[in-house]
DNA sequence: GCCAACGTTGGC
DNA sequence: GCCAACGTTGGC
């Protein structure tokens, strides 16, 4: 999942430990989070729009998709009016913080690594916010991370 | 249902 | 700040 750091960062995860996902406005990207997150997966925090741009640490998925009351509350600028409470057109997941990778993983190091060519964040004009991963490549980019998650460190 | 115009994303 | 890529909108 992506997001901009100066809205929302890893750190800004940490500090609360659990957050709405809200914000969502592509239909593609939420039908990732209704169709493919499951309580409990993993989720790579990806940091967009900062030099470097990158994989910052990791996430769980906290609830299920639900409706994003965001959507229709006039004065947030998610609001979308064509969603209400009795029919949300919109969607999000709730994440809990699992932890700050030791080593952030640059968007170069993804692009360098020939495991993860396959990954759909290095593409080309590639910009869902939330996107699909193999294990494989989850697990490759916990390793690049240092994720205490690997290798028994935890 | 097509597609030009427009808005947004996000790396550079 | 630029701009390529892509999604959405709306006239026809």
């Amino acid at each position: 999942m992506k997001s901009e750091p100066d809205a929302f960062s890893i750190d800004h995860l940490k500090k609360k430990g659990r957050a709405p996902w809200d914000g969502v406005r592509n239909y593609q990207a939420r039908n990732f989070m209704r169709d493919g997150m499951k309580k409990g997966d993993l989720i790579l925090f990806y940091h967009s729009s900062v030099e470097p741009p990158g994989v910052a640490g990791l996430a769980r998925v906290a609830r299920e998709a639900y409706p994003d009351f965001t959507s229709w509350d006039k004065k947030s600028a998610y609001y979308d009016p064509r969603s209400t409470p009795e029919k949300p057109l919109w969607l999000m997941v709730d994440v809990e913080f699992v932890e700050k990778f030791p080593r952030f993983v640059p968007l170069d190091t993804l692009r360098s690594t020939p495991a993860l060519e396959k990954m759909l964040v290095i593409k080309r004009g590639m910009r869902l916010s939330v996107q699909p991963l193999s294990e494989q490549e989850f697990e490759i980019v916990c390793g690049l991370g240092q994720s205490l998650l690997v290798g028994g460190r935890a």
